[in-house]
This record gives C-alpha cells, structure tokens and sequence, in this order.
DNA sequence: CGAAACGTTGACCGTTTTCAATTACAGTGG
DNA sequence: CCACTGTAATTGAAAACGGTCAACGTTTCG
C-alpha cells in the first residue's frame, strides 16, 4: 500500500550506510537466490517483477509472492540460515543488496536502526491485515470504495489517486474492468464523484 | 495461518515477564480502545473477535482487520504515541495487555525479546503476503490446491490438516460448500486422494 | 439424548471474468 | 506539427464461477 511503501522506503534507507548497497540486474528467468542457499543478503526490489517460489519435492512449484517495484523481499530470511524459497525474476529486474552482515550489525549496534527495521515489518503487517480485509469483500462496488474510503482524507472525504486504476485494480483483486464498472456503478448512485484522478466521497 | 501462529504464540510469550501480563475481558461491542488514545498497551486476543476501525472524518467506518484467537493487535502501536484505529469486541473477548512500557523496556534491554519481536513480524508478513498470493487465485479447485501444497511434506506431497474444513474455507476465502465442491472436483479429476484428515497430492 | 456444528451435494441466481471493440491520450520520430 | 504507436480508460455481451439457499446424514459434546 501507498502508505507503507513510503514508510519503508525511508525505514529501510535508514537501516545502513547506502554505499554499503549494491544494485543487482537480473535477467527475465534468473534467479535471484535459491532454496536451501546460505542467506548472504536481504533485498529491495526497485523495479521489474520477482516470484517468490516454494518448490514441493515432487518438483511442482507453489508461488508465495510476487513482489514490485518497491517492496522488500525474504525479511524473515534475516532469522534463517538458509533462505526457504528461490526467488526467480518474471521480467528484467533490479534489486538493491544488503548484505545480511550489515544488518545484523546494525540491528544489534545501532537503536536507531533496529527500530526502524521493527518499524518497516509492523507497518508492512498492518498494510498487510488492511488489504485481506479489501480482499474479503465481494461486492466489486464496495470493495472499491472500501479501498477509496482507506485513502480518503478530509471531510467530506477525498482520494487522489497517484496511480492508474489499472494498478489499482490488480491490487485490490479486481479485473480492469470490473473495476471500471464498479467506479462508474458507485458514480450513478451518487456515492462518488470523480474528476480526473480526484474522487470526492458522498455521505449516504 | 497455523505456522505463523504458534510461532507468534512463542514469540510473545518470550517478550516479558508473563507475571505482568494482564487478561481484560470485553463483552460485545465493548471498546479495546479508540483512535486518538495514548497506546498504554499492545494486545494478543485470547478468545472472541475484534475488530480494528478506521472512523472516517464525516463519520462512516472502514474495517482494517478483523482480529480472532491467537492474534496480536496493534503492533504498530509499539512506535506511535496514539492509536490510530478503533478496536472494538464484535463478541465477548479476552486479550492479553503487554503494557507498552514493559515492551519498550524489554526491546531496550533484552537482546532476546527484541529479535523475538522482530522475528515474530517478519514471519507475519511472510505468511500475510503468501495469504495474499493465494487469495489472488481465482479458481475455488485451484486456490484448494494451492492451500495444500503450501502445507505438504514428503515425496508424493501429502497433507494433513488438524483443523475443519469449514474453518480452512474461511481462510482461503471461499465459502464451506464451495471448499467442498472443490475437493470433489480435485479428487474426480485425480488431482487429490483424501483419507480422511490427510490429502495426498497426486503428480499430474 | 438432543442440540449444534460439520460434512456433503444439488439447484438457481447474481456477479465477475473473459473476450471483444472503441475511445482517449501521451510520447516518439519524421 | 502531425501521423504513429502503445497503454489506459470504457463499455458491451456472453459464459463461467462461486455464493446462497436448501436439504440431509454424521459427528461431537454437554
């Protein structure tokens, strides 16, 4: 979510010195760790599309994530010795490195930065509890403006959205088009009203 | 999910002096806490359901989270002065109080419960997004499938759930008969064998 | 023993997905 | 400055799918 995404941007650029990070490119189909290897880093993705794979023993493969531009991978491998899933890139991608030595280090030194690494994983847990509750809504009406109502500010409430509703869309569970058809349903019934990429919210 | 919970339970539990730890019983509709109180405490429901709530400033409610058994509340709390939600008993509820000084002074001092913490939010969010991923799953047999594979073991994979069906359903998202449906279909198309409480995973 | 919850299946209905087609832009190179 | 191209935004129609309601046997537990 918008919200944490920020918030982790800072957190996690807090968490050491950033000449310490090392930018990786990866290719559509290379892997950026493997399961079972010794966890020598933990990673930001900054842009491109990393499957996160738990591969079962017969050699079928369960995805755990699929993770953005943006978002932190494998933070609980900073607790393992041995990364528990491959994480294999979808598109061309690139991803900045830290080294887990780094952070151990920082964590345990610096208080400043233990917070800020505590800080990013609560955050990411309530945007985390915040989405599967969008998800449990059926209604694509609702859910649409559950979701407008989360980032509405203001009274009466506004959402700008800094996004196309196409991302939208994928985040929240919804086709492009049945989220079309629910924001123009939502604009009918006069729960909304929208202008450009501002969505005014009327009381009911 | 299953993991992340007994895990969290340890973790938790490993952060202060249990003595400490005090149970407040809520009934129905009673209030945990309102947005804008001074966090005084972090909680882990005991029994019941609460529920978290975002007040909208013209006076309408978005649910965050809807918090059952064995869940933490709050988390984010640990690093904000106010609360920033509503958390509200839906029925009568027990919570465990971890006063917020008893834990800021357990992660100061106590190198122990300090990584415990963290540890126990980074598996959160590890089993969050894998939720996440399998909700995205539109197909019911298919969404089924993926559930079990993400908990089997052994070569052919085999899972065996110690919970009902019906609390499984609510899990992944999908109603109990539609969890049903879904078994019936994986095991007539040979995907699945089911003996009783365990389901083999039938290499296609 | 009886009530409550679980397990299971069928039928119907409403919604969303899919597929398809069209419009509206924004950036690009000529 | 303008075709040109790719993506976003929209809307329509039909098909697929899951939810809901209903019914019934089974298990669990006080």
């Amino acid at each position: 979510m918008e919200t944490s995404m920020s918030a982790g941007l800072e957190a996690w650029h807090g968490l050491v010195i950033s000449a310490r990070m090392r930018v990786r490119r990866l290719e559509a189909g290379e892997a950026l760790f493997r399961q079972g290897e010794v966890v020598t880093a933990l990673y930001r993705l900054q842009g491109g599309r990393i499957r996160l794979i738990r591969c079962l023993e017969d050699g079928t493969a369960v995805v755990l994530h699929v993770a953005r531009a943006g978002e932190t991978l494998a933070e609980a491998s900073a607790f393992a010795d041995a990364y528990h899933c491959d994480a294999v890139a979808d598109v061309p991608s690139e991803v900045e490195c830290l080294p887990k030595a780094e952070l151990v280090a920082a964590l345990a030194s610096d208080g400043e930065a233990r917070l800020g690494f505590t800080r990013l994983l609560a955050a990411q847990v309530r945007d985390l509890r915040a989405r599967a509750e969008l998800q449990s809504i059926r209604s694509a009406p609702e859910r649409v403006l559950a979701w407008l109502r989360m980032r509405a500010t203001d009274n009466p409430p506004v959402a700008v959205l800094e996004r196309t509703w196409t991302e939208v869309a994928a985040e929240i569970g919804l086709t492009r088009e049945a989220t079309y058809r629910a924001l123009a349903k939502l604009e009918v019934d006069g729960r909304i009203v929208r202008q450009g990429s501002r969505v005014s919210l009327q009381a009911m």
